[in-house]
DNA sequence: CTAAACTTGACTAAATCAGTCGGGATTATA
DNA sequence: TATAATCCCGACTGATTTAGTCAAGTTTAG
């Protein structure tokens, strides 16, 4: 698995709507330049995650982003699957997108296996980590003292 | 870390020299005609593999290659970071190809501090395999039915 | 001498990446 | 109801990577 840059700021533009989750919208603008993403770039990536049910958006003067479900919801496992594919090092031990490699006999193969461990170790690591999480992590890496921005409408 | 097709030629073919280890070499023909690699495309791989080190090839009309050194001592990770460059999902968490990302505070990105364990996961794996246990796989998966065919010259 | 092998470097077509841009649709609010 | 702020949509671009191909050269066993 490799994050694009694509794919950074798809997390980080979520992590901004799981701080600050609630019945209110976020701003394309205002998590561009809290996280110093081009405008217009995060668009295209906040439309691509509202398609993917995400998050919703409300249009108009006072809109923005939400998440659409709760941010214990959602994994990072899930995020990346449909920002960037496959998690897995190779196509043949992906589970959600498989694909045959030219190998004769996958169940022999030696390389397949060890690809699989590597799948597993990142899935594990993946699937265990939901946006809520990454806000805790967030809460606790920048201890107590920071004066918490706000984003919110 | 995602294998590239380039990328599997090459564990492929070094797993066959690994099967192969000897004082002979063995020709790129065979290795591509046994792992079904184009035999061109194989060329250019195994001639990196050999600037790189890995390998060692000799000339002429009884020529092929050779592991360098022996296939314990060539971990996976070793093989994949030169080969596809960092294993880290992003820069900014690679030891051997560390590269600062755009957030304002890495000890303070909750991100990087996900990605970082999906890093030491797929590390922990690939360090930990050697082209000689790949053979060892090999073996143990193929069974002793199996008639080893004869590469060697 | 010669044919079989590796060597080197250039070349290509297709895909992906990281954005940018223009203009359209919607809606809170004055 | 006018307007400005906001999201929406699709096309476009330039750079890089990927997966090879190809031609011509060098080396060496027999």
């Amino acid at each position: 698995m490799k994050l694009s840059q694509r794919g950074e700021y798809a997390l980080r533009a979520l992590l901004v709507l799981g701080m600050n989750h609630g019945p209110g919208v976020v701003r394309i603008r205002d998590i561009a330049q809290q996280q110093n993403i081009p405008r217009r770039f995060l668009e295209q990536i906040l439309n691509d995650l509202k398609a993917a049910g995400f998050v919703v958006s409300k249009r108009g003067v006072a809109g923005g982003y939400r998440l659409q479900r709760g941010p214990e919801e959602i994994s990072l496992a899930d995020i990346i699957r449909h920002l960037e594919g496959p998690l897995a090092p190779v196509g043949c031990v992906s589970v959600n997108y498989y694909q045959r490699c030219s190998c004769p006999d996958e169940g022999k193969c030696a390389i397949r296996s060890v690809m699989q461990e590597v799948r597993d170790a990142i899935v594990g690591v993946l699937e265990g980590v939901s946006v809520a999480h990454l806000c805790d992590r967030v809460r606790d890496l920048q201890g107590p003292l920071e004066n918490p921005l706000d984003y919110v409408i």
